[in-house]
DNA sequence: ACATATTATTAGGTAAACCTAATATATAAT
DNA sequence: ATTATATATTAGGTTTACCTAATAATATGT
């Protein structure tokens, strides 16, 4: 049966999703992949089941998800062009760097390698997107992590934002209307108890900001 | 309930090739719609229902569908997208200009007003997609057609290819690869009796064409 | 006017991805 | 060890957009 739609963009969606918690936790929870995707639960383990059928990856139940070879390598490509498309928006089209999540997420299942590479090749194979995460390379493999989460450092501590992980278009644009972005200074200034949330400084201005925000950001320390 | 896809892209194309055959004939049968997405007549009856209830359209049993000025706008802002892309990946991204349109269909469906204003903004708004056809402006006008159909020229006649309307990415490529394309000087040398192919000249080189590619060509003529 | 060809509709199905509600199973916490 | 919580599965349903086969209605050519 022919159709004039897509439909592997869910499976698209499904393995970049994977990808990116997978460096939170590994394996990654079913339950996080739905609760991120805004799906429930027996939606997304139904999908994931059809994945495992076509090994792009394995479940292990009540632990979690781990992509295959295969499956790594097709969800960074993802990635790749996800990231290209976010510079393209940000730098040529002048774009806010905040708004661009969404677009560039539309834009990467409509685009094949050809047009991947040739994007790549016109941008001057840049390596990070505007929100400072690497781009992976051609042949699917993500360049090692750099940096630690703000949520580690303690207080007096501080150094400059290399990247925001990826979560959503509204984390993205709260943390922009702060001016807390990537290549900005950042000091914390407390940490309230009990696993609070810290008091920071950008830009001579204080921010606070909850744990699992903080999580996010991540920082190349001083010194 | 809530998709990872967007499922209206069928709908996108199903206004983007209504609007593209009505310049062929008005209404539009509902057979050559169906033929051109390559979908049974039954299918695209069907959508062509939901359509005319969203008044998208109106079908006239026995004649055809026609669209509505809501449709209409609809259509030739996709076209816009589509066209713009084309321009990029031609100018931009140095893909040639035979093979764009299909990639160019892909990202139409996933691109919004925003993206769009903005690429068009930033190719300086062009007017002409690299087939020639003229690009829709953003209020959804699509500028009157100019030339003839190179169908219509007598042995003898000849002039200068403007544009080739868009029909497949197949017959694209079929004249491309023939040199046959925008800006070309051309000569019918002679026609075939009982409505036969054209013999034709492009670049001191003799083709023969069916009717129904010849009609695709739109000339302006010499004098 | 009538037969033929074209066009439309109806009936019944499929696949991908989603849903809720209910149940079963495993892990973790006492 | 037992209970509570988290996770998984099963059963049954939805929507969009496609399909074939069969039938009904209109148009057109002689």
């Amino acid at each position: 049966m022919k159709h004039l739609h897509i439909f592997g963009e869910s499976e698209e969606m499904y393995l970049k999703t994977i990808a990116e918690l997978a460096s939170e936790q590994d394996p990654v929870p079913v339950t996080w992949v739905a609760e991120r995707l805004g799906i429930c639960t027996v939606s997304a383990s139904e999908m994931i089941h059809r994945m495992e059928d076509r090994l792009l990856l394995e479940h292990t139940p009540y632990k979690g998800v781990r992509l295959t070879e295969e499956g790594c390598q097709r969800a960074n490509n993802i990635i790749r062009r996800q990231r290209l498309w976010e510079c393209f928006l940000t730098d040529n089209l002048a774009i806010s760097w905040d708004h661009v999540h969404d677009l560039a997420c539309r834009l990467e299942h409509a685009t094949d390698a050809v047009v991947t590479e040739a994007l790549a090749e016109y941008l001057d194979q840049p390596t990070t997107c505007p929100h400072g995460n690497p781009i992976p390379s051609t042949s699917g493999e993500m360049p090692s992590p750099e940096g630690i989460p703000l949520v580690d450092l303690a207080p007096g501590e501080g150094g400059v934002i290399i990247r925001i992980h990826p979560v959503s278009a509204v984390l993205i644009r709260h943390l922009s209307s702060k001016g807390i972005e990537p290549g900005k200074e950042i000091e914390v200034k407390e940490v309230a108890p009990f696993d609070g949330p810290q008091s920071i400084l950008v830009d001579d201005e204080m921010h606070v900001l909850g744990r699992e925000v903080a999580a996010h950001i991540i920082i190349r320390p001083n010194e």
